[in-house]
RNA sequence: GUGGCUAUGGUGUAAUGGUAACACUAGGGGUUGUGGUCCCCUCAUCUCGGGUUCGAUUCCCGAUAGCCACCCCA
């Protein structure tokens, strides 16, 4: 009879009900690679902290109509992006597409306008967009943000910027650019659509199809289009700052000298208008400059002042401005540069043991270890001595504890030194002692 | 939503119209309680569904997913 093979005894059925995979677009952060995750977000925090904001967690679902009103009917972002659905109570409520409409609700609703003003608030958190995936797009994407509410003043756009800045500095992000520009407010802008669609109308048939629905729909995101033709009836549109009412551009001309005064580099776009509609006067963007291989230049981040939005959710006159960044695209930064970080897991000693006493005693041990803030390692579902000690040699343990059964029963423990090899036996009680001492030499 | 490319073990790859090779990783072992080198063993029926064929992982169609581009954005 032929000898049966194991492999056809054990084998797993192929097929599966439930299909093993992430939802689309959507994918695991593995432990691997959260030690950059920390990195930044820590990092992140520390300057906020710095900068005087405190930390809001609000929920990942809101009512569908917060988004439509706060961030626009018209955008693609509320149109075709989001994740909504009917609640059981027949709720229409929807996964947030971004942070900022919700963060302006929870200002509403928890009357934070009787607080000291400005209110300086920052969040981290899984936002949701349905669109196809690609390179550093996600249907589920991690976003940093922080907003200040109540101060109209320049100086705080200045300040957001800054911070922008300073945070991507600190986390250790090269070569930005800050791209600037000012889209007025709701005086000034309706004269400069009507001047902009005026002047591309009389130029429509050098236009693409795209950008002839533009005209109609958003005549703004006409200057955004990236087709050679387009490009170039963009190139001698009426730009929008030279149309800002006065306050507008005073409050721009104010903006760009702090940013002078605090030396930052930032480039004149009057191209740039942002896709979500609660932006006024300030939007601005933080590019990646180096190029990727094929010589595009990718945003990691982007914000503006949002003075309009409170009202428009039914609060009082509250201006404001934010920055959000993705973290995803600025992770995929770090590991295409060469950042090194430390990303080794180490225990400084490890517990070896044999039987099952020595088990009880190995437990027991490792919570005094742990008590005395030794990093300590152990594999107490392996029987053998050496392939524990395999697994010390993978933490790069400096010493390894061995209690065998006849240390068990003595109350010894064996102390080996995984360099030398050199062993010595000492008693129980002074284990975490000699470890100590040992590990600070 | 539109278009292009791709789909082999945990990972990275190879080959082939007749059921898969290599490297790494992981697990086990190389006599009884000792690691890092070395040696041995084990781990895929080739994403799913249909078609062509005597026979397909290999050809065709479809689905799904991934990647890339457009759109848009973070």
């Amino acid at each position: 009879m032929p000898r049966l093979k194991k492999q056809n005894i054990i084998k797993r059925p192929r097929k599966r009900a439930i299909p093993l995979q992430t939802v689309k677009g959507m994918r695991d952060i593995l432990p691997t690679e959260q030690f950059i995750w920390e990195h930044i977000l820590n990092k992140s925090k520390k300057l906020c902290d710095d900068f005087g904001f405190r930390k809001i967690d609000i929920p990942i679902l809101e009512y569908s109509e917060l988004f439509k009103r706060g961030v626009g009917q018209t955008t693609d972002i509320v149109e075709k992006e989001m994740f909504s659905f009917e609640t059981r109570g027949g709720d229409k409520v929807s996964l947030r597409p971004e942070g900022t409409a919700g963060i302006a609700r929870a200002y509403i609703q928890n009357g934070m306008s009787r607080w000291t003003q400005p209110v300086k608030l920052y969040q981290e958190g899984s936002m949701f967009r349905y669109e196809n995936p690609q390179e550093g797009r996600y249907r589920e994407f991690h976003h940093f943000g922080f907003e200040i509410f109540g101060d109209g003043c320049p100086a705080i756009d200045a300040q957001v910027i800054y911070l922008a800045w300073k945070i991507f500095q600190k986390i250790g992000v090269k070569n930005l650019a800050i791209q600037i520009n000012s889209i007025g407010c709701s005086e000034c802008r309706p004269n400069y659509k009507n001047l902009l669609t005026d002047y591309y109308e009389m130029k429509i048939n050098k236009l693409c199809v795209d950008c002839r629905k533009r005209l109609t729909k958003n005549p703004l995101r006409l200057l955004d289009c990236k087709e050679d033709k387009c490009m170039q009836v963009a190139s001698s549109a009426p730009q929008i700052i030279d149309h800002l009412c006065g306050d507008c551009h005073d409050h721009f001309k104010n903006t760009l000298e702090f940013l002078d005064e605090l030396e930052l580099p930032y480039v004149l776009n009057s191209n740039l208008v942002r896709g979500l509609d609660y932006y006024t006067r300030t939007v601005f963007e933080i590019w990646s400059s180096d190029s990727d291989s094929l010589g595009r230049q990718s945003s990691l981040g982007g914000g503006g002042r949002y003075d309009d939005l409170i009202g428009v959710l039914g609060g009082g006159d509250v201006p404001a401005v934010g920055f959000a960044f993705g973290v995803e695209r600025v992770v995929k930064k770090l590991l295409s540069g060469k950042i090194s970080l430390d990303k080794k897991n180490t225990k400084q000693v490890f517990l070896v043991q044999l039987g099952d006493t020595a088990k009880k005693k190995a437990l027991k041990l490792f919570d005094k270890l742990i008590d005395s803030k030794v990093s300590v390692g152990e594999s107490l579902g392996r029987g053998s001595i050496k392939s524990q000690l395999k697994i010390a040699n993978r933490f790069s343990s400096k010493f390894a504890l061995i209690i065998g059964q006849k240390e068990a029963l003595d109350g010894t423990v064996i102390i080996r030194d995984m360099e030398s090899g050199i062993q010595e036996v000492i008693t129980m009680d002074k284990v975490v002692g000699e470890v100590k001492r040992r590990l600070k030499k």
